[in-house]
RNA sequence: CGGGGAGUGGCGUAGUCUGGUAACGCGCUUGGUUUGGGACCAAGAGACCGGUGGUUCGAAUCCACUCUCCCCGACCA
């Protein structure tokens, strides 16, 4: 590829709407363009890196017998409404109507479709194991889509659905496309670690996260140095030192506190309490039902432990009119003492309390002395609470710190959640119709490439991984109207193009600074530059990630390029 | 959905409070001089100021409504 032939609008100025270090240097390099919130446009500079990052994903699936699809993004409703899940992605999905009002969706995922090929297709066991896998443009109507690449509404991702017979046969798939996993991103040069998720509208028992650490990342994920313990925070536990409380009270004494509202006011007031002597009482509404969640004063809720441990689709705290309706009181005042006919739930941090402090459901009134199992009516025991940063690791003597995350992959046992619903079985050996097993296993493509980015930069812009730079090389002649650098550097381009190495010549009348900047903000890793020791017969060779420079002679700079990128596991897309 | 911020040539911004017909930098075009880290000089092109309605002799500026985008939170296979 020729620069001047190449469209990389590159920019000076970081476009005002970036927030994210990749979001602006991807906007800056001139590899997207937002079409509007959370759509963007790959231009061709982006391309070339899907496609590489797609070519390494493709050769590690095929290597685990992965058989590649391409399956619709355009859904009729009725397959989702038969695993139920046309009403469980509820406002995340986006739905249409065709011209007979038929309704649509743009699918958010293919559990469904792969499923309904199977239940169609596979009558046997002897059919079994399959790995099906597509690379998609998949939809989510995300409620706020953000730091550019890495939250959006329309996103390219690799799904792959292992379908077998036995929970044995799911181990292996499972096992194996966690090894693929790690294999593609160790190619794509992403740090990365493993960690237990929540499984969430996915169904299914055992999920792991591909995580890449990053200050950019959503996910909150407690992890141990000691151990191997690494835990999305939506799952983790960990351990914490046991109270012991006084027997305190015969019941509960009601006692007026005047304008506290909030757990740190109530520990000031006067006849007041620790926050860890405190019940805090949450109202959500699950699925529309009210529910109140106990929690200990000083820990904070994890609403992905809420609707794991309760089912429920969907959870939202209710509003200040629902909980004055059902309780009597508003927040800053609400207990779960005498409280019947509502669900309970509590963290187990409060299991075998005494002697606490919560709200008396009047306004302005707190109750001490309350014992949880004497005085609340518990329906349920559950792990509700958000690990923090410093607490001990549930498996070992070590402490657990908490980090922001990116997650780039994540692996499921689906089991039958999805033939179950969708009557996908095929006859054993005995003749017996037994419902196919089957795992899922999602790699966000864009996210490795935001990731990448959010992993390699400097200031003058982005380092690509040699694996899934745009070119691997760029050839630099300082000035194109020197008659012997024009000469050298087409013929070094040609060359390097002959032995399959991915080069792009800078043939533009720039000044040199120009090409510079260009080459380091997009990232290109190897640069050769033509300049004035050319007469000499020597070029520079110039590496991006550390700026390194050196001067190779003419005859040798085709082998040290070589050797430089022959350490990157490449796959040409 | 709650809170905050912003929409002005391609990009980044000023102007808005205090109404008078749009400015600056970058980029772009042409000519010339330059050529190792985003050159310089000169001459140009390019904006009905997000939209609709209103107030006014006159609106980027004031008022109402509305659309969109960004950030925080909520939410998120």
């Amino acid at each position: 590829m020729r620069w001047s032939k190449i469209f990389t609008p590159t920019l000076r100025e970081t476009p005002a709407m970036a927030e994210a270090v990749s979001h602006k240097l991807l906007l800056r390099a001139g590899y997207i363009r937002q079409l509007t919130a959370g759509v963007y446009s790959y231009l061709p500079l982006a391309q070339r890196v899907l496609l590489k990052i797609t070519a390494i994903i493709r050769e590690e699936m095929n290597n685990i017998g992965g058989q590649e699809h391409l399956l619709p993004a355009l859904n009729p409703a009725e397959i989702w409404q038969e695993s139920g899940r046309w009403q469980v992605m509820g406002d995340n999905m986006f739905r249409l109507k065709d011209r007979k009002g038929a309704e649509l969706c743009l699918a958010m995922t293919h559990e469904e479709i792969f499923t309904s090929i199977a239940r169609d297709e596979l009558r046997s066991y002897k059919q079994l194991p399959q790995i099906w896998y597509h690379i998609q443009t998949k939809f989510r109507d995300e409620a706020r889509p953000k730091s550019g690449m890495l939250r959006v509404r329309e996103f390219i991702m690799k799904d792959a659905y292992s379908f077998d017979l036995d929970l044995e046969g799911l181990d292996k798939a499972f096992e194996a496309h966690r090894e693929a996993y790690c294999l593609i991103y160790k190619r794509c040069e992403l740090e990365f670690s493993i960690v237990e998720a929540s499984s969430g509208a996915m169904g299914g028992s055992k999920s792991s996260e591909f995580m890449v650490y990053s200050d950019a990342g959503e996910d909150w994920i407690a992890s141990c140095a000691d151990c191997k313990y690494a835990a999305n925070t939506e799952k983790a536990t960990s351990k914490i030192p046991s109270i012991t409380d006084e027997a305190g009270l015969e019941s509960p004494e009601k006692f007026p506190t005047p304008g506290v509202r909030t757990i740190e006011d109530l520990t000031t007031f006067p006849g007041g309490a620790a926050a860890n002597r405190q019940i805090k009482t949450l109202v959500y509404m699950l699925d529309d039902k009210p529910a109140l969640v106990l929690m200990r004063g000083d820990h904070q809720l994890n609403e992905t432990k809420l609707t794991d441990s309760t089912q429920a689709i969907n959870a939202r705290p209710a509003h200040p009119a629902e909980i004055q309706n059902l309780l009597g009181a508003l927040p800053g005042s609400l207990g779960a003492v005498g409280v019947k006919d509502i669900f309970i739930i509590a963290d187990k941090a409060l299991e075998g309390r005494t002697n606490m402090v919560t709200g008396a459901n009047h306004n302005d009134h707190h109750l001490r002395g309350v014992s949880i199992a004497r005085d609340i009516n518990i329906t349920k025991w559950a792990d509700l609470r958000s690990v923090e940063s410093g607490e001990g690791c549930p498996n070992c003597s070590g402490t657990l710190r908490v980090d922001k995350a990116i997650e780039v992959g994540h692996i499921f046992k689906l089991g039958t959640r999805y033939s179950e619903s969708m009557k996908a079985t095929v006859l054993n050996a005995e003749g017996k119709e037994v419902p196919i097993i089957m795992g899922c296993y999602g790699i966000g493509v864009g996210r490795i490439l935001a990731s990448a980015v959010e992993l390699y930069n400097d200031a003058d812009g982005i380092s690509w991984p040699v694996s899934i730079a745009p070119f691997e090389l760029v050839i630099t002649p300082t000035n194109i109207n020197d008659a012997l650098q024009k000469e050298t550097s087409t013929k070094l381009y040609e060359e390097f193009m002959a032995i399959g190495v991915d080069v792009i010549l800078d043939d533009r009348d720039e000044r040199p600074g120009v090409k510079f900047k260009d080459s380091d903000l997009i990232g290109i890793p190897y640069r050769i530059t033509l300049g004035k020791k050319l007469k000499e017969g020597k070029v520079e060779f110039f590496t991006r990630r550390n700026k390194e420079v050196k001067d190779v002679s003419l005859e040798n700079i085709v082998e040290v390029l070589r050797e430089a990128i022959a350490k990157a596991n490449i796959v040409k897309p």
